[in-house]
DNA sequence: TACATTATGTACTAACTAGAACTAATGTCA
DNA sequence: TGACATTAGTTCTAGTTAGTACATAATGTA
């Protein structure tokens, strides 16, 4: 391992999410949305509505971003903000029947555009990708506990 | 494939190069950076430096971004723009004397703090998992092509 | 119950981001 | 050579990003 042997796979690693990132919000953007604001539709549709805090969970942003992203996606009049009957911090974020609408249309296609890049690849290659990716992730993971337990 | 049997795999993608990119960018806030400077640093370490439009494709910072991140790397004198003298229109950036002094310092040390994320896989899973991410990075290109040539 | 701790969301900052419009320099080709 | 297209880098904009500090509300404990 002292010869950096990982340097490799972080290259591709990188690579790889670059290219799914641009590949995808370049659709997303003729759609009308950025990529978060894309996500966070993706995420409350087909559902009641969710905290902040679910919602940064699900979406992997951040909740000091979230806010913003929130703010603007309300300006759009997509999705509004409920106060919590049950926890009087909590907002609830919700889509509005105009983010319903957009959900619909936005998210079949979306999911259609991603359809293209995996023709090429076998089921059994996207499982095992999707495997080992899992394997490294849960390395990160666990190098990041070992940080935390040390401090 | 009309199940959305992508979507694990996207999923994987997603997280895993999120676990990296937190990982990794708090390591380099310690070292005074932040995760776009330390790539640059680390560029142009051990070279005579290069042009903006070099630079940007190895760090995968487009261009309009990466003038900004100079800028902010000249303002701590850690490199420096020459004028290309083969091309008047084109700008070399190199590190200065304090900015090859940081890179002395900084490289290694993120190089350690990487490596031990790696210390729980084998060789033979590392190498795997570069050869499948570059396999789906393909792909991304592949499909990325077929809409340039579809325009 | 009173106090301390924790949790939720917002405000603010510095920085990054891509894209588009722009300037200046270079390359093409008729 | 002259007109045209392309390329390199800058500028500008709207938006995202993480982190920190903060106000408010909920929870745990004495």
């Amino acid at each position: 391992m002292t010869q950096k042997t990982f340097m490799p796979v972080l290259y591709e690693l990188v690579r790889t999410y670059q290219a799914f990132e641009t590949y995808s919000a370049a659709h997303i953007r003729l759609l009308g949305l950025t990529a978060s604001q894309f996500d966070i539709i993706a995420t409350l549709g087909n559902t009641e509505g969710m905290s902040f805090k679910d919602l940064g969970e699900k979406t992997l942003i951040t909740k000091g971003t979230l806010t913003g992203v929130v703010d603007r996606l309300e300006a759009k009049t997509l999705v509004r903000r409920v106060a919590s009957p049950k926890d009087g911090r909590s907002q609830m974020v919700q889509l509005t029947k105009a983010g319903e609408k957009l959900f619909a249309k936005v998210f079949p296609a979306h999911l259609c555009h991603l359809e293209q890049v995996f023709s090429g690849l076998s089921q059994k290659n996207i499982e095992n990708t999707a495997s080992v990716l899992k394997q490294l992730r849960i390395a990160f993971s666990a190098a990041s506990l070992n940080l935390e337990e040390a401090a």
